[in-house]
DNA sequence: TTATTTCCTTGATCCGGATCAACTGATTAC
DNA sequence: GTAATCAGTTGATCCGGATCAAGGAAATAA
């Protein structure tokens, strides 16, 4: 059978409570698994689509993990952020019906295709369905005004230590450590993502480890002083 | 009568076009009416929502102007964006029926108060206003992707330059010059919202001043080379 | 296997913007 | 009106992170 066209149940899917509304009935839900219709696989490096590209579609992870990126005329780009498994993408495309950044796989990963009119249509019967549509948009404008607050206003090593406890709070909703996280993602584009360049991520890192707060082995990460990392986000509240 | 129960009629509102939907029937048009249920009236200075208080409506600005922003724990304080009329504010609230930022107006202003139950309970069955809504949170989306990358990538000039366009354009499209604008937020409040301090922001008014691309005073700017403030933008591209 | 490329670390230096400070001009209160 | 507060400008200095540079470690290709 051709994978690209296997039939998947969100009814059936360990991750529907991640990305699928609670309290629906088998009815509703019946309804949904007709809209996620196909996955689509994702090769390490591929896009699953680019800047400028006709949006049909949102896209559920289902495993692996991306960055989306976008890129100013003169090729300086900016990581607008890194999705794992659970997390739609492509709510950029919903405004001019193209999408305005690339979404990148950073391991090979694997998609549930959500074809967008069909998630309209359904969401005019299924209000727990619209409710949901709008929570996820509202949570993806709540999380960026958290990103303009560290660009804005915090230092690297400030702009590091919330990232990595970010990371590992998604990381441990999804049944992983809290304390140890595998890194998808180069120096490059954590710096990319918290307005700094790789040479600082790097000695921050280095910084951290010095200070005992974690190990740093390549991308292997292991947080030793969560409560440290936290003081460092929050100099005033926690000191 | 009460000025705060003012009745008043989308379907009569010269901002019709910036903050409903196109296309729709007479009787759709009297539905959508029926949400906008009473006006507000906030004075300078005065908080139209504030964070932690319960969402319920959606605000579609009438007249006036006003800041939205993000407070971490620790006093440090962010400007998320400026809105003026025909912009909505409020988004942010739907995810946890509860506003994450504060909209405190920076003049006189006047909103029309959209229950954001009655929004849903009418957007399933005018899929034209469902569709607006979705991308209106789209919008605000992209909007913030570009922020990001402003903040994450760009130097003093070129984010002052980035705003200025931004403002001119918007108010430009509003019906006013292309060329002259009051700036209604103080250098501090620019610089929260561009990640600079006041003193950077003021110095740079008047670098552009001396390189004869804008004329300031106070808060009256003229720009007198827009392709100037658009090079600065954009170095490579249009240099 | 070796060669090649990519990724990461660390050191030295530099600079853009922050900080500190003084002063002026507007606005508001009295 | 005058005093007081707030907003904006400008100068001097400092420092955090960028830049430039060199080398090492992993991953990938041949």
């Amino acid at each position: 059978m051709n994978p690209q066209t296997i039939k998947v149940a969100c009814s059936s899917c360990n991750l529907r409570e991640l990305c699928m509304p609670l309290g629906l009935n088998a009815g509703e839900l019946e309804q949904i698994d007709e809209i996620v219709g196909v996955r689509r696989k994702v090769k390490r490096g591929a896009a699953l689509f680019r800047n400028g590209e006709v949006f049909t579609s949102l896209f559920a992870i289902r495993t692996g993990f991306f960055k989306t990126s976008i890129a100013s005329e003169d090729g300086r780009d900016q990581v607008t952020g890194f999705q794992m498994a659970g997390e739609v993408i492509g709510l950029d495309g919903i405004v001019n019906d193209h999408h305005t950044c690339d979404a990148v796989a950073l391991e090979d990963a694997e998609v549930c295709v959500m074809p967008f009119a069909d998630i309209e249509a359904l969401s005019r019967e299924v209000s727990g369905l619209q409710r949901h549509i709008h929570k996820i948009m509202s949570r993806e404008i709540v999380r960026e005004h958290g990103v303009m607050l560290l660009l804005g206003s915090m230092r690297a090593e400030e702009r590091l230590a919330a990232f990595l406890l970010n990371l590992v709070q998604r990381l441990h909703a999804r049944g992983f450590s809290q304390s140890e996280l595998i890194l998808r993602m180069t120096r490059e584009e954590i710096g990319s993502y918290l307005g700094l360049k790789l040479e600082t991520v790097s000695r921050t890192f280095s910084k951290f480890a010095e200070d005992g707060i974690v190990e740093v082995k390549q991308r292997h990460v292991r947080i030793l002083e969560t409560d440290a990392l936290r003081r460092i986000v929050n100099p005033q509240t926690l000191l």
